[in-house]
RNA sequence: GGGAGCAUAGCUCAGUUGGGAGAGCAUCUGCCUUACAAGCAGAGGGUCAUAGGUUCGAGCCCUAUUGUUCCCACCA
C-alpha cells in the first residue's frame, strides 16, 4: 500500500468528493450477493423531487448512514435503498405556478401535455436532491435507486388498489372531505393542520314559522347559512324540545327549514341551537343523514358562492361573508358579534383554510387495516425508539377515520377505475378496460390520481420488486430500521405498517428510529418565511460534510429536537482538525509500513493503558450504537480521541519518538498506529471522509476503511492493573500542574520533583521522564520517603492518594499559604472520609447494595485515607 | 378537551438498568511546550423547576404543582 503524506491544513473540500467518487466506482455501496452473513437493510424516506436538501434531510441521512456503515463494517449484508417521491400536490403546484407565469393553465394544456411537462420537470430537477445526498457521504446503493412513480412502484400501487377494492376495503362514495380551494383537490384528514385564527361568533335570528319569536343561532361561518337545511336542538333541552318538528325561516334566503332534535346539539354550548349545513360541515353531514335532510351545496370548488344564490354568486367565501353579515344586519337578523379565537383547518401544503365539502371520492376503509397494525407494535414486533412515540401511533391508529385517497390532480398514480359511459358500471382493473363487460359500451378511466402517501406507504416493498417475489425482497425485506422524524409518523410510518401487514403479511421494519427537528440557534423552526433556514450545502462547502455530520450527530438523543448553531459546527470542525493534526503527527513519525501489535511483554505501561482505554471505548461505542444512542457513541469517541489519545498518549509517545531507530521507538510506532487505525474505524460511520483520507495515509491492509472490520472489544487487550498504574502517574502530573498554575509558576521555570510513594510499579525510572515532559520537572527523584531529606519549609508539598510530591521552590514559598492550602485539602478529604464511613457503617447499604458498589466505596475510602495521611505528614513538616 | 416532551453551570445540551453531577461555548489565569492558537495547562461556576413519596441511597422511579413546547380532536 502506498501511503501519502497528509497536507498541513485540514481542508475537506480537497478530498471529500474524490473519496466519494472512488467509493462509488468500487461499488462498495452495493451489497455483495455472496455475503453469507445476515442482512441489514434500510429504505430511505424518499425526499420530494421538488425538494432541496435541508437540515432535516441532513440529520435523517446522517443517522441512516451511520447505522448502515456500522453494520456494513460489522459484516452484515447491507442495503440502503434510495429513491425519491413524486410528491403529487407539491410538484403539481410548482408546475402550475411555472405555467401561470407563462399565462397558461392546466386546462389550456390538457392532461397529456401537462404530464409531459411534469416529467420534463422531474428529469431536470428530480436529481438535484440525490446529488445533494451524495455530498453528505450517504452510502446508498444508487444502482437500486427508485422513484414512487416509476414503472415498478406504479405497478405495486395498481396491484394494491385492485386487491383492496376486491376485498371491499376501498370504496367510492359521497362524503364530507377536506377541500383545498387553492390546490383544488380533496386532501385527507392527516393533511389538515389546525391553526389558531382570530374570528368572530355571529349570533343570528332564525324566525320561527308560524310566529312565536325566533331561534338564536351562532356561527363562525355565516356564509354557509346559504346551505342550511335545518336547525338542530338537543331533544333533552327543556328550552327547545317543544319546537322540534316545527320550522323556521332561513334569513336572507327565505327557505323553510325544519327544527330537528339531535344529540349533536349541546345545550351547554352557545345558545344550544345549531344551524345545520350538511354539505359543508362534517358534523352537520352526519346530522343530515340521521334526519334525511337535503344536501344544499352553496360553495364552488374555488370556494365561491354558487349560481343558486344570484345575489352572492361568484363572490369569494370571505367577500360573501362580509356581504351576508351586512345584509343580516340590515335585515335586523344580526343579534351580536363575539370575538373568538378558534382552531381552523388549513392545507398543510399551502396553508389555505380548507373548506369541508360533500364530494364523490375514493376511500380506504381503515378499521380492518388498523387492527393488525396496532397489534404489531403492541406485541413488540415493531419498536419505536424512543418508545414513547408508540402512544402517538396508537392514538392515531385507534381513532383513524377512513382515508380519502383520491386527488383532483394529474401528477400521480391514476386511479385504475373505469366507468361505463352508458350504464355506469364500474370496473377496477390493473390492465384497463375498453368495453363495458355489462353492456359493451365504451368506458372511461377515473380522472383522479391517488394521494402521494398511498404510494409511499408501499415503499419498503414496492422498491424491492413486490408483487414479484424478487431476490431482493427475499433477502432484504422486511427491512430493519426506519429512520424518520416524529412529524411524519402518522402520514407515513403508520401507513407503511398497515400496508405491509396487509399486502405482504410481514412487518415493514422492526425498529423505527425517531429523531426531532433541527431548529435554528434561537430554537425556532427553520422555515422559508422566517428566512432562518441554514443550507447544509453551504455548511459542507465551508466546514466539510464530516463536520456537518458530527454537529448533527453529537449530543443528539432520539426523539428530541436540536439546535444548530455556528458554535456547534465550529466545534465539529475543530474536532476534525484535531484528529487531522494528531494523525499528521503519527504519520510524520512513522518509518514502518505495516503494523503489528507487539507482545504484551514489550508494551510500555502507557501502551497498556491506551489499549485498555481503547478497549473500553470500543465497548461503549458498540453498545451505544446497538441501542441507537448515536450521540452517546460519538461523545465517547470524542472524549477518547481528544482527552485520552491526543492529550496524553501522543504527548507520552513523543518521548520514545525522540530517539530514532530504537526498539522502543518501533514498539511505540506500532501501538500508536494500531490505536489510531482502530479509532479511525470506530469513527468512520460518523465521519466517513476524514477517516478514509487518514486511513489511506497510514499503513493499512484494506483497500478502503469502509470495508474494514469494525473493532470489537478484545479481552486480551485489557490491562486493568497497568492502566491503574498509569492513572497514578497521571494523577500526580495533574496535581503538580494544578498546583504550579495556582502559584503562577510559568512552565519555563523548571523544578526538581521528589516523589515519595509506595507504588514503585507506577513511579520509577521509566515513568520519571513523564514528569520532565509533562510536569516541568528538571529532575525526578523517587523514594519511599524523603523524611529527614526534605523540609516542608522550602518545598511545595503536593499530596495525591498515591504519592507525596515535593517541589523545592524555596524562594517563592509562603508557609502560611502552604498551610492554608493543605488545611483546605484536609477539610475536603475529611468530609469525603466522613461521608464514606457513614455510608459504609449503614447496615442497609452494606446489606442491600450490590457487592461491587460496596467494594468501590471501600476502595475510595482507602484512597482518601491515604491522601489524608499524606496531608497530615505534610502539615507536620511545616513549622 | 385528550396526550406527550422539556425544566441540570451564564448559554446550548449530555447524563438508559437508582450508588454523591459532565461536555462544548462563554468567563478568569498562565503558556506560540516543533501535530494542532481551529491549540496547550489550569481555575471558577449547579438545593439537577417546586412540594411530597418509594428506597440503605433519587438528577434518574411514583404523585401533585408551576412554567414551557409540541401533537391529537368534528367544537356549532
Amino acid at each position: 500500500m502506498t501511503n501519502h503524506e497528509l497536507p498541513k491544513t485540514y481542508s475537506p473540500r480537497d478530498f471529500e468528493d474524490r473519496i466519494y467518487q472512488n467509493w462509488c466506482e468500487k461499488g462498495y455501496f452495493t451489497p455483495d450477493r455472496k455475503n453469507p452473513n445476515p442482512s441489514y437493510s434500510i429504505v430511505i424516506p424518499p425526499p420530494n423531487i421538488t425538494g432541496q436538501l435541508h437540515m432535516g434531510h441532513a440529520l435523517d441521512n446522517t443517522l441512516q448512514d451511520i447505522l448502515i456503515r456500522y453494520k456494513r463494517m460489522q459484516g452484515f449484508c447491507t442495503l440502503w435503498l434510495p429513491g425519491t417521491d413524486h410528491a403529487s400536490i407539491a410538484t403539481e403546484a410548482k408546475i402550475v405556478e411555472a405555467m401561470r407565469k407563462e399565462g397558461l393553465s392546466k386546462s389550456d394544456l390538457g392532461r397529456e401535455k401537462f404530464l409531459e411537462r411534469a416529467w420534463a420537470w422531474k428529469e431536470q430537477y428530480g436529481g438535484r436532491i440525490v446529488s445533494q445526498l451524495k455530498k453528505m457521504g450517504s452510502s446508498c446503493d444508487w444502482s437500486r435507486e427508485r422513484f414512487t412513480l416509476d414503472e415498478g412502484c406504479s405497478d405495486a400501487v395498481k396491484e394494491v388498489f385492485v386487491r383492496l377494492y376486491n376485498k371491499g376495503l376501498i370504496y367510492r362514495g359521497e362524503r364530507i372531505i377536506n377541500w383545498c380551494p387553492h390546490c383544488k383537490t380533496s386532501i385527507s384528514n392527516a393533511e389538515v393542520s389546525y391553526e389558531e385564527q382570530q374570528g368572530h361568533f355571529w349570533h343570528i335570528k332564525y324566525p320561527l314559522v308560524g310566529g312565536g319569536g325566533f331561534l338564536e343561532v351562532a356561527t363562525t361561518r355565516p356564509e354557509t347559512l346559504l346551505g342550511d337545511t335545518a336547525v338542530a336542538v338537543n331533544p333533552n333541552d327543556e328550552r327547545y324540545k317543544d319546537l322540534i318538528g316545527r320550522y323556521c325561516l332561513l334569513p336572507l334566503v327565505g327557505r323553510r327549514i325544519p327544527i330537528v332534535g339531535d344529540e349533536h346539539a349541546d345545550p351547554e354550548k352557545g345558545t344550544g341551537c345549531v344551524k345545520i349545513t350538511p354539505a359543508h360541515d362534517p358534523n352537520d353531514f352526519e346530522v343530515g343523514r340521521r334526519h334525511s335532510l337535503p344536501m344544499e351545496v352553496c360553495l364552488t370548488e374555488d370556494a365561491k358562492i354558487t349560481d343558486a344564490y344570484p345575489k352572492y354568486a361568484g363572490m369569494d367565501r370571505y367577500e360573501a361573508r362580509k356581504a351576508i353579515v351586512k345584509d343580516l344586519e340590515d335585515g335586523g337578523f344580526l343579534m351580536s358579534i363575539e370575538n373568538l379565537n378558534h382552531e381552523v383547518g388549513t392545507c398543510y401544503r399551502c396553508n389555505t383554510t380548507i373548506e369541508p365539502m360533500i364530494s364523490l371520492q375514493w376511500f380506504v376503509k381503515m378499521e380492518p387495516l388498523a387492527k393488525p397494525a396496532v397489534a404489531a407494535v403492541r406485541e413488540g414486533k415493531i419498536r419505536f425508539v424512543p418508545e414513547r412515540f408508540d402512544k402517538n401511533y396508537f392514538h392515531w391508529m385507534e381513532n383513524t377515520q377512513d382515508w380519502c385517497i383520491s386527488r383532483q390532480l394529474w401528477w400521480g398514480h391514476r386511479i385504475p377505475a373505469f366507468y361505463c359511459d352508458k350504464c355506469g358500471e364500474t370496473v377496477v382493473t390493473k390492465d384497463g378496460e375498453a368495453k363495458c363487460p355489462k353492456c359493451g359500451e365504451a368506458m372511461h378511466q377515473d380522472p383522479d390520481t391517488l394521494d402521494t402517501w398511498f404510494s409511499s406507504a408501499l415503499w419498503p416493498f414496492s422498491t424491492m420488486g413486490w408483487p414479484e417475489q424478487t431476490e431482493d425482497l427475499k433477502r432484504f425485506f422486511p427491512t430493519n430500521t426506519l429512520v424518520t422524524g416524529y412529524d411524519i409518523i402518522t402520514f407515513w410510518v403508520s401507513r407503511m405498517i398497515f400496508s405491509s401487514l396487509e399486502y405482504t403479511g410481514e412487518i415493514p421494519f422492526d425498529t423505527v428510529l425517531i429523531h426531532g427537528l433541527v431548529r435554528d440557534a434561537q430554537g425556532r423552526k427553520m422555515s422559508k418565511s422566517l428566512g432562518n433556514g441554514i443550507d447544509p450545502l453551504e455548511i459542507i462547502d465551508q466546514y466539510g460534510a464530516d463536520a456537518l455530520r458530527f454537529a448533527l450527530a453529537t449530543g443528539n438523543s432520539p426523539g428530541n429536537d436540536m439546535r444548530f448553531s455556528d458554535e456547534k459546527i465550529e466545534a465539529a470542525r475543530n474536532f476534525a482538525n484535531k484528529l487531522w493534526n494528531a494523525s499528521r503527527f503519527v504519520r510524520m513519525n512513522l518509518t514502518i509500513d505495516s503494523v503489528s501489535l507487539p507482545e504484551a511483554a514489550d508494551l510500555a505501561m502507557e501502551d497498556k493503558w491506551i489499549l485498555t482505554k481503547l478497549n473500553e471505548t470500543v465497548a461503549t461505542v458498540t453498545k451505544a450504537l446497538d441501542s441507537y444512542e448515536i450521540g452517546v457513541a460519538l461523545s465517547a469517541l470524542y472524549d477518547f480521541i481528544w482527552d485520552i489519545f491526543c492529550d496524553w498518549y501522543i504527548e507520552l509517545a513523543k518521548i520514545r519518538f525522540a530517539e530514532k531507530d530504537t526498539k522502543e521507538n518501533l514498539i511505540c510506532q506500532n501501538v500508536i498506529c494500531y490505536v489510531l487505525t482502530e479509532t479511525l474505524k470506530l469513527l468512520h460511520p460518523f465521519m466517513p471522509f476524514i477517516t478514509e483520507e487518514i486511513y489511506q495515509s497510514l499503513p493499512h491492509d484494506k483497500e478502503s476503511i469502509m470495508i474494514s472490520q469494525y473493532p470489537a472489544a478484545k479481552d486480551e487487550l485489557n490491562f486493568a492493573e497497568d492502566a491503574e498504574r498509569m492513572n497514578r502517574v497521571i494523577g500526580a502530573i495533574r496535581a503538580i500542574r494544578a498546583r504550579r498554575n495556582e502559584m503562577n509558576i510559568v512552565p519555563s521555570r523548571k523544578a526538581k520533583v521528589y516523589i515519595a510513594t509506595k507504588y514503585a510499579d507506577s513511579f520509577n525510572a521509566d515513568s520519571a521522564i513523564f514528569f520532565t515532559r509533562l510536569a516541568s520537572a528538571s529532575e525526578v527523584e523517587i523514594a519511599e520517603s524523603f523524611d529527614g531529606v526534605i523540609s516542608g519549609d522550602d518545598s511545595v508539598q503536593i499530596v495525591t492518594d498515591a504519592a507525596s510530591i515535593f517541589l523545592p521552590l524555596s524562594d517563592i514559598i509562603d508557609a502560611d499559604k502552604e498551610r492554608e492550602k493543605l488545611n483546605a485539602d484536609k477539610t475536603k478529604t475529611l468530609g469525603e472520609i466522613e461521608r464514606l464511613e457513614k455510608k459504609l457503617s449503614n447496615e442497609g447499604f452494606v446489606a442491600k447494595a450490590p457487592a461491587a458498589v460496596v467494594e468501590g466505596e471501600k476502595a475510595k475510602l482507602a484512597k482518601y485515607r491515604d491522601t489524608l495521611a499524606g496531608i497530615e505528614a505534610a502539615l507536620a513538616k511545616l513549622k
